[in-house]
DNA sequence: GCAAGACATAAGCATAGACTTATGTGATGC
DNA sequence: GCATCACATAAGTCTATGCTTATGTCTTGC
């Protein structure tokens, strides 16, 4: 279940605030550390977390690593968010309706 | 941060699939223990946790309870992608379609 | 009223996982 | 070669959380 590892990384906070970072630039765990009081390892394991769901992608640059949001984990989301399509909020009226009317 | 609650909601396997169960059709909290092998409490306790997130809603029958998708949840999640659509690769047909259903 | 059913809440336990410090690996510059 | 930098991995600790059993609350049917 890939999903599932989408919404593991996403549901820490920390990681959260990693992502959406990069999401603003690519950039290497170094630079990413700034403004965040949090360990060099723990950088590291967080990064190592939303790799592995696919949401981030690095680039080894020398002896730095350059990290950038995966366009592959976005359109997992977007896809599994497809599933539902029946209960996106421009049908709710109409499903609400139907629903009710079924009930009686 | 709303979205992290969705997020962690959705990372416990059990409870994804409660929702996946949900989304194929509204229920009461009976009938969901139906094939998985989880304690009453458990469910109760997962479903609380799901109607927090806003993914899921419930509505009194009696002495039962049914739960269904709340799709205020999952527009939440559609908003947060739409965040990012810079990244958002124009080949992924999925996407394409995402975009043009929530656009109009 | 009272028993039984459907669900919620309480409290305690046990594991997952987020953190730490210490150390390893590979690249750069002198 | 060797010191240093950027990052990864290891190992241990501590907290969050998912589970359990026990009990509470509300509704229905007799």
């Amino acid at each position: 279940m890939i999903e599932n590892d989408i919404f593991k990384a996403l549901a820490d906070p920390t990681r959260y605030v990693i992502f959406e970072k990069l999401a603003a630039g690519s950039m290497n765990a170094s630079a990413l550390r700034e403004g965040m009081t949090i360990s060099q390892p723990a950088m590291s394991q967080h990064l190592a977390v939303l790799r592995n769901a696919g949401l981030v992608r690095e680039q080894r640059q020398g002896r730095f690593v350059n990290y950038e949001v995966d366009p592959d984990g976005l359109a997992l989301i977007a896809h599994w968010l497809t599933k539902y399509r029946a209960y996106w909020p421009s049908r709710v009226d109409a499903l609400k309706t139907l629903l009710k009317d079924m009930d009686q």
